[in-house]
DNA sequence: ACGGTTCCCTACAACGTTGTAATATGGCGC
DNA sequence: GCGCCATATTACAACGTTGTAGGGAACCGT
């Protein structure tokens, strides 16, 4: 039902490469044939069959997102910042969901599926640092996060160290020195956690605060409620804190909530820091300092490296590791006085 | 490189053809063949090329998601369901943002890009009821939300009347007869605003309360900070209200924040209800009454449907209409005892 | 021993596109 | 009029798969 190249050809009564030549821009074709082509076209409503298309050329025009979940607010922002980065680009997006889970991601590194994309942008989770050869596919990969370093692809990642030093910095410059972690990961050295965590030690160490291991509050997953119970849990525990850096947003939203519903008052008694600067950390109560750990640099970044291994003029150039930019954003719950011109304007 | 049908042919002394059907499931094969050509699989480490297969079968095993944004958490809630759905019955989901933007939807519906689906789930924003008619296209299409009814095709959705006149009711018993509306849409009959608002106007018909028209607060769109805005607006206008029905939760949010800003105490001064049950609604300060309109059950029945839809022996079945079931979710924003099971675990 | 049926397998064509190589046409210099 | 080059167009094969049609072999009943 759909036309196809041969009936244009017909219409337009020439053949069907030329049709085919008119469709790709082939320079040397006549403008009175050139029209004649264009008109049959237009009149059938032809547009062209996209797995034949892939299948003789080998490229789809899709590349593939693979991400914990999008239920995570972090998560559901950054696949938002690749779509449009891919958009502008003319690409299209497909995404996975693996869950975290590790046996998922390295499934889906061999999924047939696969095939339906040009290449893959791969958040993982559950895999670490020692999975790093199984990402040593035959395809175009760019690796997003923290879970893995000195892989074999490209990684687009954002200043975890640093930024969580920035951070801890931020809350040591105003007086505070019992700084309450919160969504550490148990022995992690690699990954979000462990590097923020190493982070916040090196700013402790460079004011001269002692580190206190009772500070930290362990959970296995960084949504709300984990943020909600570590905090429970530290108030149960009587251990004094002035301060609290949430390894994440969300862990910072489920903190001070329990925080304040425990009537801690928020900066007065403790002072809440998070990392991811999400959409609705402007409009918490009271609004959140954060992280803005350049979201939409690394989508873009990492959509134009991996459309450059795609197009393969990249050539066996050796595996890039990017950072972007991250920068302190100031609200309430770090100065009652920060300006909030998200909400006031 | 990768191997393909013939190759695996090769290797176990067999044709092509009996390849495909091992793989395809075709009954007549002796088990002897068959195990040869398994073997031959696993030793090449044959996957399919699912380009070759969906030129030649129509399939793709693909299905397209259209929504306005992944940074609107109601419909990075949706996706998330909506992929956990499609996985659950083997096909993967290609996301479409089209921002809300009516030119962007129509030309998604006709896009060359369609052809890399099966069919289409599509929650548009922008174009309404009388554009009905352009969605009679050649492809399986389920309708989401609320834009378009009496369409050509099978149409999932939430009880939007039924469940606004509910979240009214909710706040009318607490004794509250002054409730703001933050959302509503200018002139709009059908699509969310103009049907929540209609279900609100229902209930209050239905208790004799008067309708004012100065306690439509009107946005654009339904983000944060549109409802803090409207808020404030509100708050400037000095008009007197003892209770918000925020037509979704991000409208909500922005608005509690603007009104304890103010210094407004909720529920004590004033009751605030909003719409789609989002996972932040549980760990707001308060956390907020909402309604939660069965967002598994929509995701997972438009999937269904238009698995069905694409299978084919659905026939030319007339187009369906399917209601997911919604249910009040009571917390403190409307009561100061409401139970918080989600906070205290 | 014979026709019919079932089982197992194969050859071939087709899906719609694009790359390669070849052919037809015209202009130009000599 | 001939050879040469650039331009404009075409025939053909191939990408990897699956549907159709059909051909042997084995088995059955008679």
């Amino acid at each position: 039902m759909a036309a196809t190249l041969h009936d244009v050809a017909r219409v337009a009564d020439v053949s069907i490469k030329t049709v085919s030549n008119v469709i790709n821009d082939y320079p040397h074709i006549r403008p009175a044939t050139k029209q004649r082509v264009l008109d049959a076209i237009e009149q059938l409503g032809y547009t062209p069959n996209l797995s034949a298309r892939s299948l003789r050329s080998g490229r789809t025009g899709v590349i593939g997102l693979a991400l914990p979940e999008l239920s995570l607010s972090y998560f559901a922002e950054l696949a938002d910042s690749v779509i449009k980065a891919a958009d502008r680009r003319g690409v299209t997006v497909l995404i996975e969901q693996t869950g975290g889970d590790r046996r998922r991601e390295i499934e889906l590194l061999s999924s047939p599926r696969r095939q339906l994309t040009d290449g893959l942008l791969f958040s993982p989770l559950g895999m670490d640092n020692a999975d790093g050869g199984l990402l040593d596919v035959g395809y175009p990969l760019v690796l997003l996060g923290e879970r893995i370093f000195d892989g074999p692809t490209d990684h687009v990642t954002m200043e975890n160290v640093e930024a969580a030093r920035a951070a801890t910095e931020h809350l040591l410059a105003s007086g505070r020195t019992r700084i309450a972690v919160v969504g550490a990961h148990e022995g992690e050295i690699i990954g979000s956690a462990g590097l923020r965590l190493r982070g916040y030690r090196e700013a402790l160490d460079a004011a001269g605060v002692p580190f206190d291991p009772a500070l930290l509050a362990y959970t296995t997953t960084w949504h709300r409620s984990n943020g909600a119970t570590a905090m429970r849990e530290f108030l149960a525990s009587g251990v004094q804190f002035d301060a609290v850096f949430a390894l994440n947003d969300t862990l910072a939203l489920g903190a001070m909530r329990v925080l304040q519903e425990a009537g801690y008052r928020i900066p007065g008694d403790v002072a809440v820091i998070g990392f991811d600067n999400l959409d609705e950390t402007q409009y918490s109560l009271p609004t959140l300092t954060t992280i803005d750990p350049g979201r939409d640099e690394i989508a873009d970044t990492a959509v134009r490296v991996l459309l450059e291994r795609i197009a393969g003029n990249t050539g066996a150039t050796a595996p890039r590791e990017i950072h972007a930019r991250f920068r302190v954003v100031e609200r309430e719950s770090t100065s009652p006085e920060a300006a909030q011109p998200d909400i006031r304007r």
